[in-house]
DNA sequence: GACTTACAATAACGGCGTTATAGCACAGTC
DNA sequence: GACTGTGCTATAACGCCGTTATTGTAAGTC
């Protein structure tokens, strides 16, 4: 049993059933194999979300980086604005799990953490480059880039939340919350 | 019983033992009763839930009109902004609920919708006299009241996420992030 | 006094995460 | 070829969950 296979099984499950249809029974059952394999496997449920956080974060961190470095600074900036929400809304399910909307209580550990922190750095290279542009101040990148993400985050949360306001404005919404974000350390 | 005492304890425990820890099982042998009750006064767990909703967006609509409506319209927006974030971390797991990330699934009933709409009209108010004030551009103030909010929103809830990042800069970014979404709207 | 209501106690259904037990097949090693 | 480990299988169990049904009791209302 390949554990990229199981991953992706689950992430099917996730997408198609959500959170609450993610069992380790029913994920078994659909792999045709029994939950001891799992076990063996990811040690635990929680091992198991811990697996898919990563493969969430790492999806991201891989369409950042697959953006052109040569293409100007402020090109690339957008361009991973953009794919930030694509990211969010082609697998929505995935998204609110690596954000913790899908797993409460999860603590995610070490590799998680790690993956999360490669996704972001991927955007810090972009805002340096920025900054070298003469486009940003010289301020903390990492800094930048932490609320340029908080940015994003919280519109295409709240785009998510599938209760929230009318669908129409979302995309309004995002491109106006972010790129008040990027002005703000504007030079 | 009263309901209010329910949804107290329910707070209550949701605060000191998370997601998982809030059964309806649980719920009925700290109240000293059987989840008979339960049933018979929020016809689901789904149904309590839903109550604590309403609770969470109630108090933040209390937090926001609590604000003088005679003060400075600028610095009405920005004791809201205060108020968004002291009430999200003064009880965070009941900040999660309302906004999705403790109980995925959940598809709110209409009159936790209406709660959370009547939260936003709160902001609009105070977005209204900005404009009328000339500090904000003449602009739809719902959308800019729902951009403000994915602002506080996005900051609070990567703050919350308690594995992101350092604290010590949290509150930084929110005041960065929420006065650069502000500025946006500024003529 | 009859009736409704709110509650209690008990138990059950199926599903969950997790673990234990026991057996089978195949690899590599001596 | 025998031995050992490893990966899997099947089966079953533990205690928890949400939810419902049954039965009974006490209080308040008409």
């Amino acid at each position: 049993m390949l554990r990229a296979t199981v991953l992706d099984t689950a992430g099917e499950i996730l997408a198609r059933e959500g959170p609450a249809g993610l069992t380790m029974r029913r994920l078994a059952s659909t792999l045709g194999c029994t939950t001891t394999v799992l076990y063996t496997m990811f040690g635990s449920k929680q091992g198991l979300i811990d697996a898919m956080y990563r493969e969430g974060f790492d999806r991201l961190t891989a369409l950042v980086r697959a953006i052109p470095t040569d293409a100007p600074p402020a090109e690339r900036l957008r361009l991973s604005g953009l794919a930030y929400r694509e990211n969010a809304l082609s697998s929505p399910q995935l998204y609110q799990l690596t954000f913790g909307a899908a797993a409460p209580e999860h603590t995610p550990g070490a590799d998680a953490v790690a993956a999360a922190e490669r996704s972001l750095d991927a955007l810090v290279e972009i805002v340096e480059a920025c900054i070298g542009a003469g486009i940003f101040r010289r301020e903390d990148p990492r800094f930048i880039a932490q609320v340029l993400t908080a940015a994003a985050h919280g519109a295409v949360s709240l785009e998510l939340s599938h209760y929230f306001w009318s669908k129409t404005e979302a995309e309004q919404r995002y491109t106006t919350l972010t790129a008040a974000a990027a002005q703000a350390f504007m030079r």
